[in-house]
DNA sequence: GGCTACCTACTTCAAGTGTAGTATGATAAT
DNA sequence: ATTATCATACTACACTTGAAGTAGGTAGCC
């Protein structure tokens, strides 16, 4: 697997969110806050097609998208690549998001989490 | 701030390790493992420079180059940035990680730094 | 004083990304 | 059938990134 592009990402939101076989046009209305043209969403699910991220089903006369890599599944991979690009480890991670300012409740989320991580599977 | 790509990243990571005024051929011993030309090198130096990531002075004949960003100050930028492109909090982040499966040392290393985040400021 | 070695500055070049225009083919309306 | 419409496929183009070659200056060496 590959890391995506920023643009290329976004459309994977989208379809993530939306789910199989989703049309264009309804990709089109999720992805209006970054105002691109049409051909551009069209773009960049040619290139997501490409490398193997969605696949295409003729529908009659339009496109259906459906996303072949999970959302987790993508996640899983991206945030080990995060790690070994800069920080080596989860805790140097942290460590940087606690220097920026991490807020309270973020704090307390993952604090949660680590809770059940840790309780998850007996200490 | 932006982002660096990843071959300007590992030259900014090896002048972090050195210090300021650090000379090109020290920075070459360092970049060994990429197996780079020297005058790649060189181009990823003035592209950092341009960005204004580093600093140049000239020494003699030679050039001394100097990180104009902290690592920590690059970390804490680049880590909400992460965050911001696909997780949108720390505890999706290390969820993901969680499930390709953090290593139990990780997993001790961050609640270690989550105790005393916590513990730090009064609960 | 000309050659050599070393550096740095400038140039190049292919692949990847961000963004969109044009061409083509099917549809629907008249 | 003819045309207006609309989606999709193909093409374009500028900018960035990954990688390195070439050219030109300075310094030591003989």
């Amino acid at each position: 697997m590959k890391r995506l592009p920023d643009t290329e990402l976004e459309v994977m939101k989208a379809l993530w969110a939306t789910g199989p076989d989703t049309s264009r046009t309804v990709l089109e209305d999720k992805l209006t806050p970054f105002g691109w043209a049409a051909n551009t969403i069209n773009t960049y699910l040619a290139r997501l097609a490409d490398k193997g991220f969605v696949a295409v089903r003729r529908e009659g006369k339009s496109n259906l998208y459906t996303p072949l890599v999970g959302r987790d599944e993508y996640q899983a991979f991206d945030s080990r690549a995060v790690l070994d690009r800069l920080y080596g480890s989860p805790r140097n991670f942290v460590a940087a998001l606690a220097r920026e300012g991490m807020g309270r409740d973020e704090l307390e989320e993952l604090q949660a989490l680590l809770d059940q991580l840790n309780g998850g599977q007996g200490k």
